[in-house]
DNA sequence: CATCTTAAAGCCAATTCGTCGCGTCTGGCG
DNA sequence: CGCCAGACGCGACGAATTGGCTTTAAGATG
């Protein structure tokens, strides 16, 4: 595996970096191992021992894109955490640079370790806007149900269906859970 | 273009042949361009033009293999409709190679036609079923919030989850949403 | 029905990519 | 401090991909 520290650590960030920088100049579909290495500073043989391909190397950089930076604006209310949230979450998924992150932290991604972390990503925002509303005394869905009506659908549009999909539909979704869920 | 008719209908059929044929005796991720041309009577360089690589050849083929190939069976009442086509739904879904297939027609689609047609196929499916209740003078819900309800939790899962998912999710998916949208 | 047009396929050479074996180096551990 | 397992660099080989040019045949035209 990967040693935590050393040169080891210095060839990941250095190839995840080139990565980066790549595919800001010449875009992800131009992007081939050699070109990658030779920017990391490093082999391609190395590139290919470490991640096997460049799907799977495209996977793990993707996930590190789609880790959330900030935790969930404090709105006051349910409503308005979830409504913020779910803005910006389709915000972030559904640009052009979204897509293809999640794209490809999906394809290249052997055992759904990958997906799973992008997953457990949003269910740990939605935990914490609900454990807020929760101590505010506010009825609350569960996780599992807020997952299941906004971010799969959303996600669903994103990958399946991405010409209809807009900030009134994701308000939609939010609006019938939360009427129906603590009427 | 693809001329309707004539030595290019016929190339299309013999390359998508070969692909189902090889991924049969040397498994889907032996496949190469050069192996399935050789196999399919015509030159690499072809299926190079065609198609871009070896992905989006893939993803064609996996979008024929999701094409329901029957219509959902009639049970008498739109619960039972409904019920049993997620179960079949989720059965050849969730299945390893359902899953590859859906990779597939994800990963090699640039312009998300495939996943379009994809999406298209199901919704097809759930109009006819939904259509069927409503001549049977029952309540039903839309097609879009069956999607939203029932398809796309269950492929959310199938992507991002694959351990948190069995028959009984999907049941409880269709229950939940037919006691509220039809009381 | 003969002819013309043109998209698409064939062919072959040049290039690039992916894989493998082997030697070297380095970070962690006794 | 010195060992050693794991990770990297290097180089070479085979396979895959691309590009230019020629040939074929589908469909249109008169």
């Amino acid at each position: 595996m990967v040693r935590p520290g050393g040169r080891s650590a210095r060839v990941q960030a250095s190839v995840h970096a080139a990565v980066r920088e790549l595919s800001a100049e010449v875009g992800r579909d131009a992007l081939t191992v050699p070109m990658i290495a030779q920017r990391a500073g490093v082999t391609p043989s190395t590139v290919y021992r470490r991640w096997g391909d460049l799907q799977e190397l495209l996977s793990d950089v993707a996930v590190e894109h789609l880790r959330p930076e900030t935790e969930p604006a404090d709105h006051g209310t349910l409503p308005a955490d979830l409504s913020a949230w779910t803005e910006q979450f389709l915000e972030e998924m559904s640009s052009p640079a979204g897509r293809s992150y999640i794209r490809d932290a999906l394809l290249g991604d052997p055992d759904g370790s990958n997906a799973g972390q992008c997953s457990a990503y949003a269910a740990e925002q939605i935990d914490l806007i609900l454990n807020r509303a929760h101590e505010r005394g506010e009825e609350t869905p569960d996780t599992e149900t807020v997952i299941d009506r906004i971010v799969a659908p959303l996600l669903y549009r994103i990958l399946f269906r991405p010409h209809e999909l807009d900030a009134p539909y994701a308000h939609r979704l939010v609006r019938t859970l939360l009427e129906r869920s603590a009427p």
